[in-house]
DNA sequence: GCAATATGTAATATTGTTTGTTACATGAAA
DNA sequence: TTTCATGTAACAAACAATATTACATATTGC
């Protein structure tokens, strides 16, 4: 199955826009993630509309964080983007006649939505400023490895 | 997406397998799942080499359910099937040079990963013979709407 | 033995979804 | 007014799941 990545995507893409002072345009963007710049602002699109970015146009113009990092959830950012499809493994029918099936969608409900409940817990704890922290943590470590004292 | 329903197909098919005597062909089955005899056979192939059904060619032959129905989990059938990707959502790439994509990815494989225990706990804990139970349990509940004293 | 029936499986086609691309309109700065 | 950037619709490509076709193999019953 084809996996979704979005949300990975945009949380690199905003890390690396914390990164940077002025505005950055999608073309850019897209460099650092190699896809096409209209997937970009396509994608920064459902961002915006949840005030978590802003774009400018025209020349020197470009897209901008404007939230607050601590404050904002991975949680938050898959709402942003419009709650994609969790599970890869779903049922043959939702709304079956057949008996049979309908017990079978009783129970692989009750255990999907168990999963997703943890999951969702899990995107609620961590915020921008968790992974933002892990990065710079990452990057002094590299540094170290390469100038030892 | 695009949903594997394999794993809900297959339970379907165990289930009604379960109501019958005799072998059951894929023809048959294909029916009642509104499918293709090969789909059905290409799917229970993966059961047969975990003892769940055996399969008889020729004449009168066809496929029979051959395991407990208290001693085989939704886990079990799950596992039989190859496992299956159980989320849409995924990281863009799994060993990034990048430092911010490894911060992304840590925290979201973690929070994939703990979702995904939780699931699979889940369908340990469900048997095929509950979900018999709950299909028959269905079935009187129509008969005494159809029938009331 | 031979016809009928069923599985086993490879090869191919179809379908549906996501992602990528092209094209062009709109807006802002130099 | 030229240049650069976003906004968006329309279209194309890529990909994975499912469906179909075709034929080999095995078994039963006559």
């Amino acid at each position: 199955m084809k996996r979704d990545s979005r949300l990975s995507g945009v949380l690199h893409v905003l890390l690396h826009m914390a990164e940077v002072e002025g505005p950055v345009t999608s073309e850019t963007l897209a460099g650092i993630m190699q896809t096409n710049p209209v997937v970009i602002r396509r994608t920064l699109a459902g961002l915006r509309e949840q005030g978590l970015v802003t774009s400018v146009k025209g020349h020197g113009g470009g897209w901008r964080l404007c939230c607050d990092l601590d404050a904002v959830t991975l949680h938050d950012i898959y709402v942003a983007l419009g709650e994609p499809v969790v599970f890869a493994m779903g049922n043959r029918t939702e709304s079956p006649g057949c008996l049979v099936e309908k017990a079978v969608n009783a129970h692989m409900n009750d255990a999907l939505q168990q999963a997703e409940a943890v999951l969702m817990a899990r995107l609620r704890d961590v915020t921008l400023a968790d992974l933002s922290r892990d990065f710079h943590r990452g990057l002094q470590q590299r540094d170290h490895a390469h100038c030892p004292s």
